[in-house]
DNA sequence: GTGAATTGCGCAATTA
DNA sequence: CTAATTGCGCAATTCA
């Protein structure tokens, strides 16, 4: 299912010993304007096992017929087969290629997320600090109710911090 | 160079028609008990446009003499080709998958980072509501001197946040 | 069991 | 020139 497209083949079986088969579909890069019209020729029968006619079906494992180069089926078949090839293929480099943009996309949110820690700390550490500071005065003023000399004003401290 | 496999080839060349080529070399994955005796069997020698041995060498460029299947050196480089094609191919994988893992390295670590902030965010908050408590104390102690009761005392607090 | 999807492999053209 | 890439087809296998 989901075949939407219709390359067309153009299967040239060609009955002199060899079939010349060029997908021309959608207009195929690396075909430049040279002789190509040699591509691979396969042929042969690897001698069947079969010899007087043998069968014994059931749970055995026969070996496949051959399959004839010639035979009308079979081209259709690897016809089939070359699309869905090519098109499992296809998928696999977008997906190569989506993962890839996600390690990008992650590799930026990462940063900024560093950079957002960066600041809180920032914040942080200033907040305590400023905390601790009290503190001191505390300890220093609270013994003597009495101030007559502070001599340290804890720094005016105004973080505005937005967000 | 670097070609310490000398992998086996079974170059049969038939003159029945068929070269029945099998590379063995090393024990190759996927052939599990089969009768793979069978694979792509390329013939054929289109028309060499060389006549009576014309030479224009220099800038010119020549339609490459389709190369003799038969030929020694043919195979040879075929062969290295191939071994080429294979490294080329396993790393590319091997690319792809450290891409993907990658991914989920990248994944759990935003994730730490965010929990992180999260904390961070929390503890925040909390300094900032102390310090608001106090300004109000300050607010309502400050006017009269006369401190009579306290009654808050701002809490330990102890974050020893750890990482 | 069938057809699509994957996968390993080889060939050839192109690129580096 | 050699090695690396890339597109493509074949066949075996795996999935649905």
């Amino acid at each position: 299912m989901s075949r939407p497209s219709q390359p067309k083949l153009t299967t040239s079986s060609d009955r002199s010993g060899v079939s010349v088969i060029q997908s021309q579909g959608h207009a195929s890069s690396s075909l430049p304007p040279s002789v190509i019209g040699l591509q691979q020729v396969p042929q042969l029968v690897p001698a069947h096992p079969s010899a007087g006619g043998g069968k014994a079906l059931p749970p055995s494992k026969m070996k496949k017929p051959p399959a004839d180069k010639d035979s009308d089926e079979y081209r259709q078949r690897r016809e089939r087969n070359n699309l869905a090839v090519k098109k499992s293929r296809m998928r696999s480099k977008q997906k190569a290629m989506d993962t890839q943009q996600r390690v990008n996309e992650l590799k930026e949110e990462n940063e900024r997320l560093e950079a957002k820690i960066k600041l809180l700390s920032k914040e942080l550490s200033v907040l305590k600090d400023l905390f601790l500071e009290h503190a001191h005065n505390l300890a220093d003023n609270v013994p003597p109710p009495q101030a007559g000399a502070e001599g340290s004003s804890p720094a005016p401290n105004n973080p505005t911090n937005g967000q």
